[in-house]
DNA sequence: TAGATTGTTAATCGATTAACAATC
DNA sequence: TAGATTGTTAATCGATTAACAATC
């Protein structure tokens, strides 16, 4: 299979063009070019229409991309045309709140089991889904087919909790805690490390007022 | 002022600096080399002495980097000297599991107030902060040193909470509603897309799969 | 057909890595 | 002093932007 590497920094940009494209879809318009989009996301229109490139040409010479079409083929290469069977392990306030967001189930990540050390949670449910209790996770595991495991448990647990559904067969991971995993190459790992990205806005707010200090 | 402007690019590894090495500082490691360093968080020794050396030269040749100085001045570079204020617009699942999440107040990051439409809602209080109504939310600004409001609430809503809010004097938005804001430049946006990142592993898996299917 | 706009190549810009002299 | 390791310059690599021929 020849397929030329797509980049990071390309793929990063992926759901913010899918995204766009929706509202566009919703809003009723039916094509749109490289130009005026890219004045809508604030972005080239040479960057918008080489980006798309990487997967293929979705537009036509002196019309523009159709909005459906080309919301439609995104969504596909970012397997959006498929259902994503989720677990989420650690049922505290983040992975209740996750679990309760409904809108990823459109997306088509059906929640499946929601884990926890907490024995007072036990037996709880969220959305018709009851939280169980860790000790049933490998057998959970083994019985059901699950593609992601969405970790939002603290750190001290989350390295070994890895460890432990990447052994019964799990091959990605949406990391909310905050530490680094380190697992075997072929495990899919996307992090989410809410103090990053506050410490990044910190940064900026620094920045600014020693900008503005004079 | 004269600083040279520093890329997102090294902005955005600054955090996960400063994680590892608060990391070295628990485990008792006095001195640490760009090269074991680069061992520990997979990255070169050459980027990290580069990134490093934007903001000043940290280490002493022959030695290395003092963990314990690097740790404090990198904080410092990220503002987490000092203390910011904050309060969360939204108390759904999302706002409440933020506010509940004391790690951030140990960084500095100060709940002043919580704010939602669902008067079910008012009165109901978290971490000995109380939920107000919107209504009393322009008022509250006025009266209180809010520095960064945090955006969890719908995109329907999004949008012209953070231009109410950009009204009332605040800087900096930490926003994890579904859209992007385009508000004026001198506003700082931290945005936390979800949804986005949840995609990008999703398009990750495909291609695994793609990869993997003969 | 003429105008519009893509797909794609070439040029530029920026970020990462390599190398090594400076220095602790 | 010798060895280690930084700070920094130069080389490489990759990503973005510009330009334009192809084509709808």
């Amino acid at each position: 299979m020849e397929q030329r590497e797509i980049s990071r920094a390309v793929i990063g940009r992926l759901p913010r063009y899918y995204r766009y494209l929706g509202e566009l879809l919703e809003a009723g318009v039916e094509r749109i070019s490289s130009s005026d989009l890219s004045k809508k996301m604030r972005v080239t229109a040479s960057q918008i229409r080489q980006d798309l490139n990487n997967f293929g040409g979705f537009g036509q010479q002196g019309y523009g991309y159709n909005v459906k079409y080309l919301y439609t083929e995104i969504g596909k290469i970012l397997g959006m045309n498929r259902e994503h069977p989720i677990i989420i392990i650690g049922a505290g306030n983040l992975g209740q709140a996750l679990a309760n967001y409904a809108s990823f189930e459109k997306s088509g990540f059906i929640l499946k089991g929601l884990f926890d050390v907490n024995p007072r949670l036990e037996g709880v449910s969220i959305r018709g889904i009851p939280i169980r209790m860790m000790d049933d996770l490998e057998e959970f595991l083994q019985k059901n087919d699950i593609e992601i495991a969405i970790l939002t448990l603290p750190k001290s647990k989350a390295i070994e909790v890895a460890e432990l559904v990447i052994e019964n067969g799990i091959k990605a991971i949406w990391n909310f805690a905050h530490t680094d995993l380190n697992l075997p190459e072929d495990i899919i790992v996307e992090n989410v490390h809410l103090s990053d990205s506050l410490m990044k806005l910190s940064y900026n707010i620094s920045r600014y007022n020693e900008e503005h200090k004079n």
